[in-house]
DNA sequence: TCTTTGCGGTACCGATCGGTTCCATTTTTC
DNA sequence: GAAAAATGGAACCGATCGGTACCGCAAAGA
């Protein structure tokens, strides 16, 4: 399953057959088609459960990096260095898989939404009254920097992305500073 | 060819068999191979050939509505409305082939590049200083604009885009009507 | 008018697509 | 340790993939 999503990622859902997933997994053919009911239903089942650790791990990074709203920025930044950084799979996907009523398109939208709304919550956290305006800015700002990270391949669209935010909370917000200090 | 790039955009380029564009472009076999020397020779000319023209189209737009940076984002809620829209053929393009070195994503990547200096000349002649930070910036709310239409399928997030670069203008330029006026 | 050039149509090529079926073996369960 | 369940391997299915070769026809040039 994690090779399924490593090739599905790095080279597309088109573009890998089944063979090449039972080679790389080292299952069976018929042990595969008894668990999933077709490719599309791996495919499926590969992006919730991407949806679940790619959220786990942003999460993990905001707080780690202070939980500020404008380390999502941060973490988008180390994430566009990887290896093999090909942009949003989910986005990908959703650009690969026509049908728009498709389970794929389905999932994609769900783990956007899923996204958005713990933006949400760090936005309220700090204290921000527009935080569903700027949310979905900042999804717009996060989607575009991983856009423009897949050609230019460096943390740059990241930080760019950061300092409109920044511009953003500076712009809309009261005072974010006036929650709690320890 | 043209019938290349309906298919292309609707469905994915590797969604759509050479067959498919044989028989809605009634192109004989032999003919279409005399003329491409292959589907991805014939992939490149289509991009190469739509960049231009989008080009056009963005041009004659942002022309036809006033000239400012900013009506880009109105052309692109234009776009976003369109029956059949699915997001930017060169973004998909590069995440539908994975190989960072063929010539489809050289060609996504002078696209791109053309558009930003394209964007730089409005925001030159609006007379901001800032131009090429802006017109990166710009680009960026561009993909993600046109990222999350692909979802959203309204022009929505275009004017969310809008409102954002208004922002940056506002804070970034020192005088945008400083220029000669009639 | 005769020849050349280009055309669309078709048959065909090996390879791969997603998916089914069967089998022998391994792992689990009791 | 026997019975049951699940496994990996391989053969096979029709369909389609990108690409080649050859055909007869029609327009164009001389």
């Amino acid at each position: 399953m994690g090779a399924a999503e490593e090739l599905f990622y790095t080279e597309g859902i088109r573009a890998v057959g089944v063979e090449r997933l039972l080679a790389a997994s080292g299952v069976g053919r018929a042990s595969f088609y008894r668990h999933f009911a077709s490719k599309d239903d791996l495919v499926a089942s590969m992006l919730r459960e991407y949806d679940i650790r790619y959220r786990e791990w942003l999460a993990e990074r905001v707080t780690a990096l202070g939980g500020d709203p404008l380390t999502v920025f941060d973490a988008l930044a180390e994430r566009s260095e990887w290896t093999g950084f090909r942009g949003c799979a989910f986005v990908n996907a959703m650009s690969e898989i026509s049908d728009v009523d498709s389970e794929v398109h389905l999932i994609a939208a769900q783990h956007k939404n899923a996204v958005t709304n713990y933006i949400e919550e760090l936005l309220i956290k700090a204290g921000y009254t527009d935080h569903s305006t700027l949310a979905a800015e900042f999804m717009l700002l996060i989607d575009g920097a991983t856009a423009t990270a897949l050609r230019e391949r460096n943390p740059g669209p990241a930080l760019r992305a950061k300092t409109i935010a920044a511009h953003l909370l500076a712009s809309h917000a009261p005072s974010p500073t006036q929650h709690p200090s320890p």
